[in-house]
DNA sequence: TTGAAAGCGCTAACAG
DNA sequence: CTGTTAGCGCTTTCAA
């Protein structure tokens, strides 16, 4: 457990002064190019690296920015997350995962402690439970740039980078409906959220559409896990729906597997198409319809974004005009929404 | 963009000295109740919230673990994380992700730029790429306590946490025998990293046990991303192997699609085993056999041994002596590893 | 082109 | 129980 090599021991080793030492690891052109080459040599010599920590206090910066996650265990976060990654790599800023497993309480702690951190900027995608947006005020306040993505509150004064979730789900239940299903069931989580509300919004203007009526009891949210998912089929399964329309391909997968075991044929008996396009639904039998969302492009918009409030802010241009971007989201035909089979007609299995 | 609220405006506020403010906020019991709940209470007045870059300079510590990884878009991945998560949060540590995709260039920077971030330990499962380990010895130079899972290096003076692949290779392997199938062929990653290397030896121990002459030509190693794994199966393929031991459970979907597509039943006419077992496997059909790879588990126990080398590093002990953990392994069997059909006997479809 | 010096915000000896 | 004081290691004005 060596001690530290600092700026102090370089200045010294050199007979310089620790400005001058710090220049030039900046590789700043005020200071002599072979002085700067002779301290670079020193500081490779003598092992130095530079701390952070005490730069940063100084800059009154973090190079860091915080990512607020609901949860990392799918492949729309990971995507994203590497989207965000591609940019701030490239721009030389670490970044703080903080994932809330959907629990509005420790998306509270984790928005605070990324605060306290003083990260330069905030990536956000709310927990299924969060209400309140007060946690979030403190960065409004300093002026810490903030921007929301998939999951945000329509009304707060930042960037948003969405999807157009009406206009997915509406493509989604077209679709069922273009391939002759009717009573078309829908699976999805907590209408509070913005991307639950919207592509419901959408199921039921599709529905509108082509004139059939709605049933409420076709309709069940739930946590979107396993367990949680079985316990909503069942429940639909009761309504005799001929399709479903489920917000997660996860749950979609869940679903299908429950129904072929209960001999229920997929498509032709039941249709179904899924959201998010996970490559699970490219893998399992019959492939799985759904609607493809971009999760890597949206990272990198979210971070982009961001990326452009900080450095105006360095500037001292304090108008930080929020942006509402919507990225492209598209339909997915697969397997699993094929066509319809006419009642009296059904085919050999 | 207001002024951040420092230990000093609550000095002045309260006509109180910064260190009893410092002391106070940490709750320290050498500051009377009283004046705690008064400075306590002026501090949520003001808005003050502690800057942690100052006090980490201060303390000489970040409360903050690196975590190296290759890649974190796999539900082994996620689940590591996870685990880590759960730990380090009990303890109040910040984690810093940094993954290379599996290039050891990439690994080797972010190794530096978390060793600048002055990370109180690191936790690394290695890139596939990695050779040199020089990266990491300005960490073992500090006395920064360092952890491996999973991919490491056999040799390294730190501790280790593993599953027992050669074993988990072998069963895999025996399984497939057992089922009746003999020709086996292997689809792996590089034989440099000690996981795929210990499958390996033991698909081979396997093969060897029952008598079964080993052929190279039935083994090939690729990246396991999804062209790859094809362009591997279809060269095993020439060699009419009549089972497959993947070393991944995705790259194993993605065959068995592929072969199904060709006409080819599994389990009857071919034999599948993957590996990790990652939720996929349980949603196609046939349903997967794999060998359980506890990544959560794995997660904690990385965290934990970290942890405590930090506290006892903390306390001044600095006989950091490397602990090597092995995490129990289980064959999962289930549909894609059903016995194998004799000649002439095959059913019908 | 370089140096002196102040200070970012906090903590922890030490003193009282 | 509270205050004084000296930094942690770096950056950056200002002066030379």
């Amino acid at each position: 457990m060596e001690k530290q090599v600092t700026i102090y021991d370089l200045a010294r080793a050199l007979n310089l002064s620790t400005a001058t030492i710090s220049r030039a690891l900046d590789d700043s052109p005020l200071v002599k190019l072979r002085t700067r080459e002779m301290i670079r040599a020193m500081a490779e010599k003598m092992g130095y690296r530079q701390n952070l920590i005490a730069s940063n206090l100084r800059k009154q910066q973090s190079r860091t920015i915080g990512v607020l996650l609901h949860e990392v265990n799918s492949h729309f976060a990971t995507s994203v997350l590497s989207g965000i990654e591609k940019i701030t790599t490239k721009e030389r800023y670490d970044i703080l995962i903080a994932h809330s497993g959907e629990d509005g309480a420790r998306e509270i702690a984790n928005t605070r402690n990324l605060f306290n951190k003083r990260v330069d900027g905030l990536i956000v995608s709310l927990a299924m439970t969060t209400s309140s947006m007060d946690h979030f005020s403190p960065f409004f306040e300093q002026g810490i740039p903030v921007v929301f993505f998939d999951r945000i509150i329509k009304k707060m004064p930042c960037s948003k980078i969405v999807i157009d979730n009406l206009k997915a789900g509406y493509q989604a239940t077209a679709h069922l409906l273009d391939q002759g299903y009717r009573r078309i069931a829908h699976i999805t989580a907590s209408l509070q959220r913005n991307v639950y509300e919207d592509r419901f919004k959408g199921y039921k203007k599709a529905l509108a559409d082509h004139r059939i009526p709605f049933v409420p009891e076709l309709v069940e949210t739930c946590s979107l896990n396993r367990e949680d998912t079985l316990e909503a089929l069942n429940k639909l399964l009761l309504q005799k729906p001929d399709a479903f329309f489920i917000t997660n391909d996860f749950a979609a997968a869940v679903c299908m597997d429950a129904l072929q075991q209960k001999g229920i044929r997929i498509p032709g008996d039941m249709g179904m198409i899924g959201f998010n396009n996970d490559i699970l639904g490219s893998l399992i039998s019959p492939k799985l319809s759904t609607i493809d969302y971009p999760g890597l492009l949206m990272g990198e918009t979210a971070a982009q974004t961001l990326m452009e409030k900080i450095k105006t802010k360095k500037n001292g241009k304090a108008i930080l005009e929020s942006k509402n971007i919507t990225i492209p989201s598209t339909l997915i035909i697969r397997e699993s929404t094929g066509k319809k089979d006419r009642p009296g007609r059904s085919r050999k299995a």
